[in-house]
DNA sequence: CCTACATGAGACATCATAGTCTCATTTAAG
DNA sequence: CTTAAATGAGACTATGATGTCTCATGTAGG
């Protein structure tokens, strides 16, 4: 969208500007979502000038930051296939997604905003497919949801050295947190346990 | 603690007021953890300068804040009897007590402060003796706390005419919210569901 | 090398909120 | 009733954040 005029003078420059302010604005306002221009215009080393020059006000770099992320939801969820792949790998998969690209560390914002009707779709397939595979028993995709959010949210926040995930002894710490929050989703939804017992094993996420 | 002092004058009036603005910090804090005083003057029906002059600071409202919130939860979990009642029974109500004070809609002010270590003592034995009763399977209480906090907030979210809520078609409304909660967090905790057929019968925490 | 754009630094105006103070009025309590 | 405390209303200051502007300097790209 940016390669068709001859007479457009985009510097290189400050396209770089422009991502190192986004990616610093999820940094800081994932810590404190009240945090001044000026700290995130120091996390991302200009001035903060510049930052009122690429984004004319506070809002509006909420409103980019909303639709960066938006953006990287929607390519998680495509690349987990979450329509056509078994639904408990889809699960699996989707799950590993989000830790790996820190998704959920910075949706602490409280940007529902970045939580588009399409990202919402998703989701809600995803628990469909789960139900109708008889892997959770709630039929509320609203519920489900929740669920899953909040509970990502605290599998995140959990410290390292917690009981619960060293107890899973999994191979690297980031793939315990991804069975605990899986095993935990499917209980709280309803999967029985027998189903606990697949969880665990991260190969089945394989390809 | 005030009534031992002759000279000292404390009048009904003035205690009245703290009370309401406490009151009122309670439910406009809860909205907006970053509102202003005087939409808290307004709420408790007082003007700004009142405010200022119980509460020295913003600081100080809030520490007052969660020291009257840490008080209203010990009281529940000392009525809810956790050390001695059958553990599934305390949970029940326990929950029961913190939907009645509204306590759950309160607390997601950032007064982590509010938890005091008394409290989270508490709440780590339920955890502990639901677990020695087999009711859970997690031995980490820490990961049981925060499951259920989290639980507990979107429970209290979740709209009255949420298909998962009606669907329990319990006596009312809020009973139904503590059947879901008590469901979905033993559950997600690694119960069976042979236990989720005792649960949802409300009648099992009465006296 | 040259030109136009991007930036850093800093001054400046504006606005919202916190916190203080005064004074007239209300009201609790003896 | 009388007194002293509590309040409401409002002026006032201080502070911090946003947003605008200018100008000198740096730098990408031809």
């Amino acid at each position: 969208m940016s390669s068709g005029g001859p007479s457009r003078r985009v510097r290189a420059d400050a396209e770089r500007s422009t991502a190192r302010i986004l990616e610093a604005a999820e940094d800081v306002l994932a810590e404190d979502p009240n945090a001044p221009l000026e700290r995130i215009a120091d996390a991302a080393g200009v001035a903060r000038a510049t930052v009122h020059r690429r984004f004319s006000s506070r809002t509006a770099l909420l409103d980019a930051l909303a639709a960066h992320l938006n953006e990287r939801y929607l390519r998680a969820l495509a690349e987990t296939r979450v329509a056509t792949a078994p639904p408990l790998v889809a699960l699996q998969r989707l799950t590993e997604t989000i830790f790996d690209l820190k998704l959920c560390h910075r949706f602490a914002i409280q940007l529902d905003a970045a939580i588009t009707p399409e990202v919402l779709a998703g989701v809600d397939l995803l628990f469909e497919r789960l139900r109708d595979a008889g892997v959770i028993t709630s039929a509320d995709p609203v519920w489900c949801r929740r669920v899953y959010l909040a509970l990502l949210h605290e599998v995140n926040d959990l410290s390292a050295d917690s009981p619960t995930l060293t107890a899973l002894h999994a191979g690297s710490e980031v793939e315990a947190r991804i069975n605990l929050l899986v095993g935990t989703v499917i209980g709280a939804l309803g999967g029985t346990d027998t189903t606990n017992g697949l969880l665990v094993r991260p190969s089945l996420a394989g390809d």
